[in-house]
RNA sequence: GCUCCCAUCGUCUAGAGGCCUAGGACGGGGCCCUCUCAAGGCCUAAACCGGGGUUCGAAUCCCCGUGGGAGCGCCA
């Protein structure tokens, strides 16, 4: 049978890395299994659902690359289709509705907690065969009384409950709109969903929406319930270390790659693999061989991943994303082969694409001023003589490429008897404003004649001035 | 409170009874390389939650604790 798996956030909070992960799991395991996978807004709830969340979820899936093969579909479109079924429950006896107010629920439910018992609904509306005048009534599921569930877990094995811990849930307010569990059980039928891949915080709803589908005729799905992704401290992911919109990560210079591949790494492992592309992760992941425990989320090695991939990516690769970051920062840059040349010459030097935009701004824009500190320590007289003398090996070099900007650097130091960082620091302030950028025979190349030439003869008059 | 889930270095993890003197990775410390920043190489500190069993032998299996998490809504 074909693989079926979906993903099914709700648009009440913005899309953060939990979310992205689970979903991440399914469309690994559907893209393994040349299955489908499908994506679904499970929006039943008016009051807190956004917009605004609603486009993070989409937006957030394509510039992550998890591609959905069916949906989006909108659980507020299908409530037709949920009021059918409520009525074919309450017809063949699967539901019923129930009268009993807000108050005696709550009073119940006291009454239970203060006997030190678990609050449940008692069934009392069960056999009630008259309406209670004026009251516009619940519907509930007629859950079993007797036996068990066995939910059977791709991660947790078999895990059984009790029915008698199960209490008559409501499946549609008194209002007629239908709930959560309950939509999820028709959606997950209708959709033909054979597997569903969710956080281990739905665990405990699974043995009654199991009895709602077996109510159903539905075929009972695999399930998977992967563990949630804990904050840095080990507590409940939240604002301050992560539960962000994973659109910040895009912002932060995050390659949709990195995030996937520390997302994967977190309750998955394949050996002593660290790094993975994306046709690794599909071809290895296997659902089967994650974690039970949560994992705590630690920014660094992400931040350490995305580097890897970052320095694995092709300079056009790169540059696709170096733009927009270059862009936030005012700098537009039109020429695409330039911008893949500095790309590849900072590869190996950035962790995000944004400090790699940071840090490549000089070969873009003018150097209207020097750091202090690095114009103090490198801009003095002393750096007069291999400012000159390289600046009239440059402008003599037929061929301007690195191999021989590199030699012409290296004939300044020996000439002057001065080592490397004498010469190669004055020009790295010189062309660049700072002490940092890719080597200097690179950088060079990269900022081409014109530039370079210009930026050496201000920073030798700088130098000269600095001497008087 | 009740039910369910979970438990290896600070963190992510390897480990499916002997291969474990518990391996790898991030981060930390040190050294090397070096024109800056990086990258890279080498070295190093650092863990099986506790207690009982089972077994010739347990990080691995069982039980009990302890700790953490989730659910118990006319929220999703």
């Amino acid at each position: 049978m074909a693989i079926r798996t979906r993903f099914a956030p709700s648009p009440t909070g913005m899309l953060h890395i939990g979310g992205v992960r689970t979903a991440l799991f399914s469309w690994l395991y559907a893209r393994r299994h040349n299955g489908t996978f499908i994506l679904r807004i499970e929006d039943t709830d008016r009051e807190r659902s956004t917009d605004e969340a609603t486009q993070v979820i989409l937006d957030g899936m394509e510039w992550l690359g998890l591609t959905a093969d069916e949906g989006p579909f909108y659980q507020t479109r299908r409530m037709d289709r949920y009021r059918e079924v409520i009525d074919q429950f309450l017809k063949t006896g699967h539901a019923y509705h129930c009268y009993c107010s807000k108050e005696e629920l709550e009073e119940m439910r006291n009454r239970q907690l203060a006997a030190k018992q678990k609050p449940r609904y008692d069934g009392t509306c069960r056999n009630r065969t008259e309406p209670r005048p004026g009251v516009s009534p619940v519907v509930r599921f007629k859950n079993p009384l007797e036996g068990s569930v066995v939910v059977e877990d791709a991660i947790h094995g078999n895990v059984v409950f009790d029915n008698m811990e199960l209490d008559d849930l409501i499946i549609a307010r008194s209002d007629g709109t239908p709930t959560y569990n309950f939509c999820v059980v028709v959606d997950d039928s209708d959709m033909n969903c054979t597997h569903v891949i969710r956080g281990d915080d739905h665990l405990n709803n699974t043995p009654r929406q199991i009895n709602m589908l077996k109510a159903l005729g539905a075929a009972i799905p695999m399930y998977a319930h992967v563990p949630m992704i804990l904050g840095q401290d080990g507590a409940k992911l939240s604002k301050r270390h992560g539960a962000v919109s994973v659109l910040q990560y895009r912002e932060e210079g995050f390659l949709p790659e990195a995030l996937l591949n520390y997302l994967v790494r977190l309750g998955w492992s394949h050996g002593d693999q660290e790094v993975f592309s994306m046709e690794e992760m599909t071809r290895l992941f296997d659902i089967k061989d994650v974690n039970k425990a949560a994992s705590a989320f630690n920014p660094d090695k992400l931040l350490w991943l995305n580097q890897q991939h970052i320095m694995r990516s092709t300079p056009e690769h790169l540059a696709k994303y170096l733009k927009p970051q270059l862009a936030a920062l005012g700098v537009n840059v039109t020429d695409d082969r330039k911008l893949a040349a500095v790309a590849k010459s900072q590869q190996e030097r950035a962790k995000t694409l944004k400090e790699m935009a940071q840090n490549s701004r000089f070969f873009f824009e003018d150097v209207t001023s020097y750091d202090e500190k690095a114009a103090k320590k490198n801009l003095g007289a002393e750096a007069v003589a291999p400012l000159s003398t390289v600046l009239a090996k440059l402008s003599a070099l037929p061929e301007w490429v690195a191999p021989a900007l590199h030699d012409a650097v290296n004939q300044t130091a020996t000439e002057l008897n001065l080592g490397m960082g004498k010469v190669a620091q004055p020009i790295r302030v010189a062309v660049s404003g700072g002490t940092v950028s890719p080597p200097i025979d690179v950088t060079l190349e990269v900022l081409g004649r014109e530039v370079t030439l210009a930026r050496l003869e201000r920073a030798l008059a700088y130098a000269r001035g600095q001497g008087a």
